[in-house]
DNA sequence: TTAGCTGCAAAAGGTTTGCAAATTA
DNA sequence: TAATTTGCAAACCTTTTGCAGCTAA
């Protein structure tokens, strides 16, 4: 199925727009370049598309590099991954973070409100005293596009082996 | 993390438990063992411990073939799969699918309810016209165990990295 | 200066694939 | 018999690791 491509929206990481970023940790030049990738590439980014557009921006960085900086981002708590797919993890802001809905047909994603996931937590806590963390949701479809008659009467849904 | 080990809860396979599965699928041994591994073993096994239980019944069978069997009981709608970890997918009976609750301390599965997840399908067909066909949730936290002060007072939840 | 980062290359872990031989219908 | 399915081994893909050299503080 069509995995977004590379996604390597080149556009040159310049020097002021990079936040104020982990305190304790030193200030590269290979961390600020996957943090602009990640703000700046699509949301739910793998680390494979990271990498591209970091490596776009300056192909030395080592692949290593990028996992080991996403890992510390992911430990920090500003960024958090999802697993979406059979692909790779998914990376995003932690910022941004919201459940996920994702097309069976076509790959895409969409964005769905969290508001529902309030109830899930507080039931969870009550009943069997589990303290909920982190809400980590895919729902799995068709989406509208995917469903429309003169589309979907070719062929079976991929499957995502979701 | 302490994954629940291999579990091969060896229990001599018998042929009138095997349902009348697949047709149009040949009717093989192997097919046969993988079903009823996934009958037989605890839910969300990963398909390192459907192979170690298959093969505890026949030690010929392949890895490969019991993850072709596996993909193609998915395709078939008869086997769930779902990422509850970073480890490998987690393969469960269609009919025994709901939602998890994850602890990133001990690593404990605790099965939820799925009562709430109606709401949200319907909001989403609702408002983006999606067809829901799977919801895949996963609550990561702290269970009451890992939770309680004797032993949460030590060391920080460990990062799954999920 | 020095603790912490990085690049490189190789390893690891989970899953898939090519192909000839074995099997089922 | 003919079309699937299996075993084996090797390939693959994503992520991790060891280590020597580099670098920010």
């Amino acid at each position: 199925m069509p995995r977004n491509d590379l996604a390597v929206a080149s556009r040159a990481p310049t020097e002021a727009e990079v936040p104020h970023l982990d305190p304790g940790r030193r200030r590269t030049r290979q961390r600020r370049l996957v943090w602009q990738a990640i703000q700046t590439i699509e949301p739910h980014c793998t680390a494979e598309q990271v990498t591209a557009w970091v490596k776009g921006a300056d192909p030395r960085v080592a692949r290593s590099t990028v996992y080991r900086i996403l890992a510390d981002l992911c430990s920090s708590g500003d960024v958090v991954v999802a697993r979406l797919d059979a692909g790779g993890l998914r990376y995003e802001l932690a910022a941004a973070e919201h459940p996920h809905a994702v097309c069976q047909v076509c790959g895409k994603v969409i964005h769905v409100g969290d508001e529902l996931l309030q109830t899930l937590e507080e039931q969870l806590a009550a009943t069997v005293g589990f303290r909920t963390v982190r809400i980590d949701l895919t729902v799995n479809g068709v989406c509208r596009d995917c469903a429309a008659p003169s589309r979907r009467t070719t062929g079976r849904p991929q499957h995502n082996h979701i």
